[in-house]
DNA sequence: AGTAGGATAATCT
DNA sequence: GATTATCCTACTG
């Protein structure tokens, strides 16, 4: 058994990187991760409308994996976050695999092993994630997994900056990801976002 | 190094 | 019918 971290959003964000996510007998490190609210507080966040079939899993309970399939070809994966109704999410950008390493070069032929899970749906790709791990739970037993690092990440190197990739709320610096490593992906504003 | 365009389909308006 | 929380390839400098 895990316990979330207590606190606000970004604090919570902030918190889980350095945490060990392990999938289908793959593990990662998150490095990096996204922040999103709910209704009415985030026009990036899928909740800001109000619940949708796509979306319910956002309004339950934290501690779940919410995971949505984007551009046609892509799957991205969430942590749950906040009160049960408050819909707040943690996209799960990046991370360095730190167990299992061979089924995730397995599933990503070809990458070096720092790309193996730099990207959101890279990450996915690497750990086998899609549909059917939507809605599961990360904090107990089951073959998903969320689990505290034995060595937290040292808060002196936690960055802040814009989200990558979103069309609007780009203003928002809620993305978070640790320096120095890596796995960290690449900034890339979305193709209308206005110019820095 | 950085930038640009296209692939491709679920989801929502 | 428009939009999209991305990635890959190909180009320019």
């Amino acid at each position: 058994m895990a316990e979330l971290p207590e606190g606000d959003l970004t604090t919570v964000a902030k918190a889980l990187l350095g945490w060990e996510f392990s999938a289908h007998g793959s593990t990662v490190r998150l490095t990096e991760v996204e922040a999103y609210a709910g209704v009415g507080a985030d026009p990036a966040s899928h909740a800001h409308r109000g619940p949708t079939p796509r979306n319910q899993i956002m309004f339950g309970p934290p501690g779940y994996l919410y995971v949505y399939f984007v551009y046609g070809m892509h799957w991205c994966a969430n942590v749950v976050l906040g009160g049960e109704g408050e819909a707040s999410a943690l996209l799960l950008r990046a991370g360095e695999v730190v167990g299992g390493i061979d089924l995730a070069r397995e599933r990503r032929p070809g990458v070096r092993d720092h790309d193996l899970a730099r990207g959101p749906a890279r990450l996915c790709t690497a750990l086998a994630l899609g549909r059917e791990a939507n809605g599961a739970y990360l904090l107990g037993d089951g073959p998903i997994r969320l689990r505290p690092p034995a060595e937290p990440a040292d808060p002196a190197r936690i960055a802040t900056g814009p989200r990558v990739g979103v069309a609007v709320g780009s203003e928002t610096p809620w993305r978070f990801w640790l320096t120095g490593e890596p796995s960290v992906s690449v900034y890339k504003r979305h193709k209308k976002a206005p110019a820095s």
